[in-house]
RNA sequence: GGCGGCGUAGCUCAGCGGUAGAGCAGGCGGCUCAUAAUCGCCGGGUCACAGGUUCGAAUCCUGUCGCCGCCA
């Protein structure tokens, strides 16, 4: 590991503003992108995390037509509870925005207006379903019909809910207007704009064959599968919807850019706003256009093509900022063998199960699970046995044995060593090892093998006073159980930091027994954000107080300690099944 | 149909060219500081199947079977 001061960017994907957020969301994307940036930020690199809401796009629209509010009300009644979440579960954001803001409508229409000049839009026809009493072209999502393949009578103008096929619109059978419900519909013609991605293609290949040996083996195949191909087509990125941004090109106000455009460029132009808000108009080049600046994008597989392909071709289609330095993207998260689904009320909402369960618990079992290779299974029961048997068992008790031994023999006081013996070392060495070791992976985005390296720390500790026996030690040789101590809380000390970026919040209390002051998580707050017009709720950052850093440092003897409480609470293994029957209870009502 | 992934101990999974590993579950033992936590030991696998490459394959290649994605 270098000391080469770096500027790192951390993104995650912009959860879409129409819902709450699940355990699959954060495990697919959020908690890696949280446990990266405050390792990074331990190590003194240049850290900016940022993402926000996905305010536009027909997920958003086809809510508020359910609920018979409008989009921006759906937005505003989600995005708080977003942020919320991420500060219930300590998701470090220095920046969470949203996209319905001036700052994003502008930088987005400068893409726009910039790929247009450069010639990487073009403009073309596209044969699209009209509704005669509306008077308006209806995107994909607004047409349902007749499926032209299976004829299930409720086909989606974008997919066939029965028999999974990807549709055009117009092929659909008797279609039917989803605004008025009328079948007074015709196809026309309507202009819309294309990015040309035909264009991009031979330099994006060219990017993907340099400096990728540190992306995951599955995103870096079919990322140059996509590109080898060589045919990649021209994507529409205009739509005729009300809702998003407007185009900028005088005589087509009236179309919206589609929102797979418009979402990614939030990367950047949520950069820009964290730079204004500081009162650092030039801070985000540090990001952008310092060649050494690594660009992190975390996200589940889905997303994969829009952030290997899509993105940095639009970012070489503008030009003068940097292409993304990795994608870790994560599979999926199952649940008790089936795969989370909003619409069959499959899921664990997180705001939910944080008024029941400790965030930590939640941050462990996700992280130990973590599916960055493979998809994965989350089970209530192995919850509740990764709580109980590692998280309590092995640290949270460690933690406690040694504190508590130490508060009660020692007069609440880090006790003064005598000479240290081969064991006492040997300890100490690989408590100091493990900074590097878990660091490289860490580095790597191998989370779940780099959590494993913490636990296996512990372990080794609670062997140690296995073996030391102080409590005996302590009948016959005051002194030597005296060393004894002080070992175990150096190295218990040392797990705190090692354990922080995963569980910040027993961290912090761990820092606080140790008799530590400070705040190692940092702060978190919101704030209204005021633009000409809008109005918009941000969460915010700072952690450049954190009083540790990433390396061995010394629990200083003498120091006082607070008296110490567990870290954390066991679970009765019967809430496994609770939680189960609760869930099947919740699906059975939507079947019903 | 095309592309890709997976199939390793009862369970969940790691290993991805050099004498089969971890955690949990099961059995036995040590300790009693600690949230009946901890520490040690034991049993248990023809690494889906069949070929091939190699001095040597769970690990590379080919095929078969079984699951699962993505695309058409």
């Amino acid at each position: 590991m270098s000391d080469e001061r770096l500027n790192i960017l951390v993104t995650t994907a912009w959860p879409y503003c129409n819902g709450d957020l699940h355990i699959g969301h954060i495990a697919g994307a959020y908690l890696g992108a949280d446990i990266f940036a405050r390792y990074q930020r331990l190590r003194g690199h240049n850290v900016l995390m940022i993402s926000g809401s996905d305010t536009h796009g027909t997920p958003i629209t086809v809510r508020a037509e359910e609920e018979g509010i409008t989009p921006r009300e759906v937005v505003d009644r989600y995005h708080p509870r977003i942020i919320r979440l991420w500060q219930e579960l300590g998701i470090s954001f220095d920046l969470y925005t949203e996209t319905d803001t001036e700052n994003h409508w502008r930088v987005s229409q400068d893409f726009f207006l910039t790929h247009l000049q450069k010639g990487y839009i073009y403009k073309d026809t596209m044969r699209q379903w009209f509704c005669l009493t509306d008077q308006q072209f209806l995107a994909d999502r607004y047409v349902e019909g007749t499926c032209p393949y299976c004829g299930f009578p409720e086909a989606r103008g974008d997919q066939c809910d029965n028999c999974g096929r990807i549709l055009d619109a117009i092929e659909l059978k008797s279609p039917r207007c989803r605004i008025c419900g009328g079948t007074a519909l015709e196809i026309r013609d309507t202009e819309h704009f294309f990015l040309d991605l035909a264009k991009l293609n031979a330099p994006l290949l060219a990017w993907i064959q340099e400096d990728k040996e540190h992306w995951r083996p599955k995103v870096l195949n079919y990322t140059r599968a996509q590109l080898e191909s060589g045919e990649l087509r021209g994507r529409p990125i205009t739509r005729d919807i009300a809702w998003g941004i407007t185009v900028p090109v005088s005589g087509y106000e009236h179309k919206r850019i589609y929102v797979w455009y418009e979402a990614v460029i939030g990367y950047y132009s949520a950069t820009l706003e964290w730079s204004e808000i500081t009162g650092q108009p030039e801070a985000w080049k540090q990001w952008w256009q310092d060649p050494a600046a690594r660009t992190y994008y975390f996200i589940g597989k889905d997303n994969i093509p829009f952030h290997t392909i899509i993105w940095p071709g639009m970012l070489i289609g503008y030009g003068g900022l940097n292409l993304p330095y990795d994608v870790p993207a994560n599979e999926y998260l199952n649940v008790e063998g089936r795969q989370l689904s909003k619409s069959r009320r499959w899921v664990i909402e997180v705001l939910d199960v944080l008024e029941r369960y400790d965030p930590d618990p939640w941050r462990y079992t996700l992280t130990a699970i973590m599916p960055e290779t493979a998809d994965v299974n989350f089970t209530w029961e192995e919850f509740v046995r990764r709580n109980n048997d590692e998280l309590v068992a092995t640290w949270g008790n460690l933690a406690h044995r040694v504190l508590s031994f130490t508060y009660k023999h020692f007069d609440g006081t880090v006790p003064r060593p005598g000479p240290l013996d081969d064991q006492d070392q040997a300890l100490l060495e690989a408590s100091a090892e493990a900074f590097d070791k878990v660091g490289r992976l860490i580095d790597a985005v191998q989370l779940r093998a780099a959590l494993r390296e913490v636990r296996t720390l512990a372990e080794q500790a609670n062997k140690y006073l296995n073996e030391k026996e102080p409590w005996k030690q302590i009948k016959h040789d005051r002194d030597a159980a005296a060393t004894t101590m002080y070992v175990a809380l150096q190295v218990v000390d040392r797990l705190k930091v090692l354990f922080a970026p995963f569980l910040p919040f027993s961290s912090q209390r761990l820092h606080e027994y140790l008799g530590y002051e400070g705040n190692i998580m940092g702060r978190q707050w919101t704030e209204e954000i005021q633009e000409t017009q809008k109005r918009h709720l941000v969460l915010r950052y700072d952690g450049s107080d954190i009083p540790i850093r990433w390396e061995p440092g010394t629990l200083p003897p003498g120091q006082k300690l607070r008296p110490p409480q567990p870290l954390f609470r066991k679970l009765d293994p019967a809430v496994a099944e609770e939680e189960v029957e609760r869930m099947l209870r919740q699906a059975e009502q939507v079947e019903a």
